[in-house]
DNA sequence: TTTAACATACCATACGGTCGGTATGTGTCA
DNA sequence: TGACACATACCGACCGTATGGTATGTTAAA
């Protein structure tokens, strides 16, 4: 009768919804804390799909550092804050719009590859691999930015662009850190406050 | 006839030697991925003494946190950086110290209750509020210096001294990650070079 | 002789990972 | 069009080990 299979949910995206588990979970417990069994309980899989897909949890390590890079590579491109024509402006929406999106729940709003960085760097080279790919790619989207601003106004100092938005993303994961040790998200919103100012210094903006 | 008993090592230390112990491997391999076995091996005493020390292993987090909370007080207690009369200088030189500090493997200079925070804020509420004690608790070390250099100059400004402490630490706390995402502690450098730059545009010093 | 400070053996469970099997789609050729 | 071959996706029972924790015994100082 039913030409349903039992209750499964669609075929063919358990790989998905695993990375997906994997994004939430991880932020909120962390990756050693998080157990395979608990990715499959919260992504409905079984465990034979698990390691279907994933030859270990090292290797959905990798994948999800890897899931976290694209996802937010989409997401940041399509954010508003490219919109001005003015290359500081952009930079100054940047750290605004970072701002803007902590919000909610703590595990919601803070960083995948930041928290797995911290925690396998010296266990998981592979995994630590893949959190700097995905977050050194994303400061180098804002590097261009900087430089042209940089350019743009004829600002000297003894800083490069590069290390600036190095800066920013130091700014951001510290400030995730203060806001889980302090349980508040306006710590993290507070540290942005103090970038934006910095980067007005240093382009003699008031 | 022997009055020593087998090749125990001094006996009444155990507790201080697991301390010792959880401070330098809960930072290399994160809270949850080190075992009480791990620690045990490295501290030479046997899973007995654990216990009778620590009621879990959560609790030995909580007191490994409490620990790290004195030690770093004693030692920035004793720190050079106070030194200076002039409140301003004794910041700037606070930062110079942190960054001079920054030195050999990651693991070694690197901050327990941050990575700790960091992997158990939403697990282990009472580890969570020891490590903010012991952060929030050096923050405020920093506070008075601020705000005495504050009056002191006259400044004035949309920012408090509580929130440029906090900013410093999270400055720190980034530049950590980023050594670890990057596998190199110049990352951490680089960002108190910026800190070092902001503080003294707040203070319009060059 | 009491008591803190251990040591040792042990336990139940949770963990990462394996394996034989099944369901479903897909290309191919008569 | 249908039958067959094959590949991919997934299932779930099972395994060996590591884990946090306990129960009981021993040592030695006060």
């Amino acid at each position: 009768m039913s030409r349903r299979t039992k209750q499964s949910p669609e075929r063919g995206n358990a790989r998905l919804r695993l990375l997906e588990a994997a994004r939430d979970i991880i932020r909120a417990k962390g990756f050693a804390a998080t157990s395979v069994d608990d990715l499959c309980r919260a992504a409905d899989v079984t465990k034979g799909a698990f390691f279907h897909h994933f030859a270990s949890k090292d290797a959905l390590g990798v994948a999800a550092a890897d899931f976290w890079a694209e996802t937010t590579t989409d997401f940041f491109t399509a954010a508003p804050y490219h919109a001005p024509p003015d290359p500081l402006a952009r930079v100054l929406a940047y750290v605004a719009f970072r701002k803007a999106i902590i919000l909610g729940e703590i595990a919601q709003f803070t960083c995948l590859v930041g928290t797995l960085a911290q925690e396998v760097y010296s266990s998981t080279p592979e995994v630590r691999e893949a959190c700097a790919r995905s977050i050194f790619g994303h400061t180098a989207t804002l590097e261009a930015d900087i430089e042209a601003a940089r350019s743009d106004r004829g600002i000297a100092g003894d800083w490069t662009a590069e290390s600036l938005a190095r800066h920013t993303q130091a700014v951001i994961q510290g400030g995730f850190v203060l806001a889980k040790a302090g349980n508040d998200p306006a710590l993290a919103r507070e540290s942005l406050d103090h970038l934006d100012r910095y980067i007005r210094h240093l382009f003699h903006v008031t």
